[in-house]
DNA sequence: CAGCTATGATTTACGACGCG
DNA sequence: GCGCGTCGTAAATCATAGCT
C-alpha cells in the first residue's frame, strides 16, 4: 500500500506542461510585479483558480521563474517586453 | 495617457529580490543509502531525539545539522502531500 | 526517429520568526 | 538566550514533455 501510494505520488513527475492560457496568466502576474514577484498566499490561490492548477504548482512556477529569469535576464527580455506591452494595453482600456 | 505602470524600475527590471548568502553550502544530493536509512528512521518516528540524531548522523556520515534539517524538510513534505491529496489510500 | 532543451517537480540548505 | 519547531524560499538537480 505504501509502495502504491509512493508510486502515485511519484506520478506527479509525469506532468504535462501547463496550458497556454495558464502560462499567460502566470507570466502576466510575474512581469507586472517584476519589482517584487512574490504573490501572497491569497494571490496564489486566485492564480491557482484562474489557471486551474494547485497552489503548490503556482509556487513551483514562481520559484522556477524567478531563478531562471535572474539567471539569464537577456533570454527573457523579449518575453518581458511582450507582457509589458500587454499590461500597458490592458491599463489603457 | 502615458500611465503605463509596468511596476517600478524601468531599465534594470528587478534584482532587489536577491537572496543568496555567499556562505550558503552548495546543495549536495544524498546517496540512495542515506535517503533510505533516513526514510526508515522517519517511519519509526517523525521527530528525532538528540541521541538518535547523533547516531543517525554518525551512521550515514552526515552532520547532525543535516539530519535535523532533513527531518524538518521531510515533515514539510508530508504536510504538503496531505494538503494536495486529502483523501487517503 | 534521436537529441536537445524547456519546464514542472523534488531535493538540500537557510533566513526569519515562533515557542517553551 | 538557546535550541528546535514551522514556513517560505534559493538553488541545484531530477525527470520527461515536446520541439527541431
Amino acid at each position: 500500500v505504501m509502495i502504491l501510494r509512493s508510486r502515485f505520488l511519484d506520478a506527479r513527475r509525469k506532468r504535462r506542461n501547463f496550458s497556454k492560457q495558464a502560462t499567460e496568466i502566470l507570466n502576466e502576474y510575474f512581469y507586472s510585479h517584476l519589482s517584487n514577484p512574490y504573490p501572497s498566499e491569497e494571490a496564489k490561490e486566485e492564480l491557482a483558480k484562474k489557471c486551474a492548477i494547485t497552489v503548490s504548482q503556482v509556487s513551483n512556477w514562481f520559484g522556477n521563474k524567478r531563478i531562471r529569469y535572474k539567471k539569464n535576464i537577456g533570454k527573457f527580455q523579449e518575453e518581458a517586453n511582450l507582457y509589458a506591452a500587454k499590461t500597458a494595453v490592458t491599463a489603457t482600456q | 495617457p502615458a500611465a503605463t505602470k509596468v511596476d517600478l524600475d524601468p531599465n534594470n527590471p528587478a534584482s532587489n529580490w536577491l537572496h543568496a548568502k555567499s556562505t550558503r553550502k552548495k546543495r549536495c544530493p544524498y546517496t540512495k543509502h542515506q535517503t533510505l536509512e533516513l526514510e526508515k528512521e522517519f517511519l519509526f518516528n517523525m521527530y528525532l531525539s538528540r541521541d538518535r540524531r547523533y547516531e543517525v548522523a554518525r551512521l550515514l556520515n552526515l552532520t547532525e545539522r543535516q539530519v535535523k534539517i532533513w527531518f524538518q524538510n521531510r515533515r514539510m513534505k508530508m504536510k504538503k502531500c496531505n494538503k494536495d491529496r486529502p483523501k487517503d489510500i
